[in-house]
DNA sequence: GTCTATATGCCGATAGAC
DNA sequence: GTCTATCGGCATATAGAC
């Protein structure tokens, strides 16, 4: 999992982990496809090879956001799938998605999954991870026997936790703000 | 606009729409830039210059796929802004919202949109033109003024209509019963 | 760990015959 | 309207020196 040894720059974050984080933005901002490994090298001050030296393939960029990230998401999935279904869980649920959401990096996260869809796809390995874990969330919340509006309406919660980020951008509104305006909308939707 | 002038295949469907299907079909599964011209004429039976003598480029196909459809859309965005910002408007700005969706096809261009948004940028033209059309929508429904807790519900409200097409599939919901919980669970949204 | 140099291939796009 | 042939370019990925 963390790999401690590793040389740092005079940042104090080590070239494995900087390649990681201008990927994210490029893929994020201009695509997956789009985002050559050539542009990721050339915005680091290195050549491709250099990145071939860290992570064997282009997907393995990507592969490893994800791995290091995951682990929170999968302690909410576990804790959920242990409790009753009840309205409590559910407004539980709510509060600790939006918490895990705040806390981290995983919006950033969600964000590039969002606007490169297409090529997380099965092929993907992480396309495929990410895929399921989004069904897990969405099956603690609903099961195919709610009525069709009451399936929507939970499916919605879920959304509403990430859209808030990006709906609610201008003007001044602060990270608690958005956060409370996520959760009270969040609520409403699994009552 | 129209180009009736056109010789017409065995199944009574000119190349140039065969290629937008094609073309709207594999940018949606497998993504705009993953998308080859040379894949789609492969699918047609066809050579990629053939292409090349229907559109000038391979963005030319996807704006061809937006302007085709556009004007039903700007309709509804007229009215809306026509009307008083009331309750009453916004209900049956849902209404029309739903009809739109269900009838034409609108409804796929928006997943081939919303799967592909890190391609749609700025640079591409029919991109800032749907982000646009996108903000009117949004912009008949909430101000900046309102609360963000409101300003989050009513931007649910519209992606609650979409969304009904793409959560409610199994297990054999017809189009009205999916219809109806969409509507119902917008509308519940913009009160 | 990072470099130079290169292999190999597909991409979008065009020219010109039929 | 569709074809064959081709261009120039950039992509991912690798080999091997330092």
């Amino acid at each position: 999992m963390a790999r401690p040894p590793a040389a740092e720059q005079p940042d104090g974050v080590d070239t494995r982990t900087r390649i990681q984080r201008v990927a994210l933005e490029l893929f994020t901002e201009q695509g997956y496809e789009a985002t050559s490994l050539r542009e990721i090298a050339e915005r680091l001050g290195v050549t491709k090879a250099a990145l071939y030296y860290h992570f064997r393939s282009k997907e393995e960029i990507v592969q490893s956001l994800f791995t290091d990230q995951l682990a929170k998401l999968d302690e909410l999935i576990a804790w959920g799938e242990g409790q009753p279904r009840t309205l409590e869980t559910r407004r539980e649920f709510v509060h600790r998605y939006a918490d895990l959401l705040q806390s981290g990096r995983p919006l950033e996260l969600m964000r590039f999954f969002e606007r490169n869809q297409t090529s997380m796809q099965e092929k993907h390995q992480a396309g495929a991870t990410i895929r399921e874990r989004i069904g897990r969330l969405q099956g603690l919340l609903s099961t195919t026997d709610d009525p069709p509006a009451e399936r929507l309406r939970r499916s919605l919660a879920i959304m509403a936790v990430h859209t808030a980020w990006f709906v609610l951008r201008e003007p001044d509104i602060s990270d608690e703000a958005r956060r409370a305006a996520a959760v009270e909308v969040a609520l409403s939707l699994v009552e």
